[in-house]
DNA sequence: CTAGTTACATACACGAGTGTTTGTAAATAG
DNA sequence: CTATTTACAAACACTCGTGTATGTAACTAG
């Protein structure tokens, strides 16, 4: 019962979207093809006539979207160069946004994060995800290394230091978000949070009631 | 050949070490109680002699350390009243260091953060180990929320954010360390980048020179 | 209209992993 | 000194998962 083109297209998606939602539930090892085929509605064989294996899966399903580190990263690269504290700032916030927005974005981050272990056959997923975290965290250095900027870091830190601890309050967050959403919410919490950081780097950071007056 | 009770104590721990290695080598879910045995000299009936089943073996592994949400919420939960973020300020630097220090701890923190995937049969290590957590955000936020510490807090922040920022500037540099041991020096940064968190979250924070004269 | 190709389903061969059972030599209790 | 555990090793039975090979009906190009 040969498919039309569309169709063959639909089936792709529906094994991609099985992956997603077996492996958020019972983790990427634990997951076989032959579930994520029942799960679609079809059988091993069309998911070998889709992908080469699990892995390529996984990569496939990661393609889908852009994850934050990945957002962060291009839109950062990219950014005005006057007033580069304020533009990192926003982006942080957005990321934050923008997780909580996108359902999908927030479930295949979950898979990266909590449901799946980084062996042999995943390695390649891993070292690009590690590659976007470290190009975000060298521009977010970047940043700080402004003249106009590293004068105003707080005594004790380095614009290095002050790119890591951005990164690793953002991971925070996410990781902590993602395990329960109920722990803050994104859409209210994260201006506030990311605003706390910043004013702890930065010796003259506005109050918040001049960065959201309304 | 029937060994010596104390014989058979080293060949559990041997077992227990073999499963450490293994398991932050190719993950929990990879790695196979064969693998585990032969790595430690024994067949797999030492291993099922020890231990349940692979569940009951990690459990055992987790159980050999304090991780650092338990260590945490342990100590500030019997913590002095008076100066509470003081007390708060270096356990929190504290765990930092001792994860940098103790290798085995950080070798075990990893698996859990980087190395399992936390389905049906680990569920119960990732309720306890969540369960230390969210007593650690608790006694966290009630620091916080000490009337001479609540009315310091910087506007638009609660006890309760403040909390929820402590901890994922925590956890996220767990992670990020442990991705890349390169990123920071944890004897040496955890007191600024805590600092500079505290910072942003409390009005009159002293200078890091005050708090750290030589 | 027909040859070739596509999009799968089905079947097969194989290994790997688990849990259990059985065997056994040595330690230990009495 | 004998009986009974102990602390494993070895063997067994079973399931699950993978990768590949083959079959096949429908689409499609010419």
């Amino acid at each position: 019962m040969r498919r039309t083109k569309e169709e063959a297209e639909k089936t792709r998606c529906a094994i991609l979207e099985a992956a997603e939602t077996l492996f958020l539930e019972k983790g990427v090892a634990h997951t076989s093809l032959e579930h994520i085929a029942r799960h679609a509605g079809v059988t091993r064989g069309a998911v070998y006539w889709h992908f080469a294996n699990k892995a390529d899966l996984f990569n496939a399903m990661l393609g889908q979207v852009r994850l934050p580190p990945e957002q962060l990263a291009e839109r950062l690269r990219g950014c005005p160069a006057h007033d580069p504290l304020m533009t990192l700032r926003e982006l942080c916030i957005e990321a934050i946004e923008n997780l909580a927005r996108d359902q999908q974005k927030r479930r295949i981050f979950t898979i990266l994060l909590r449901r799946c272990e980084f062996t042999e056959e995943l390695r390649e997923a891993e070292e690009r995800h590690e590659a976007f975290i470290n190009l975000f965290i060298a521009l977010c250095e970047q940043q700080f290394s402004a003249p106009s900027v590293a004068s105003r870091l707080h005594a004790g830190l380095s614009p290095r230091l002050a790119a890591r601890a951005v990164h690793a309050l953002i991971v925070g967050l996410f990781h902590d978000w993602l395990r329960d959403p109920n722990l803050f919410d994104p859409l209210s919490d994260a201006a506030p949070m990311i605003d706390a950081s910043f004013r702890g780097l930065i010796r003259d950071w506005p109050d918040a009631t001049v960065l959201t007056p309304d």
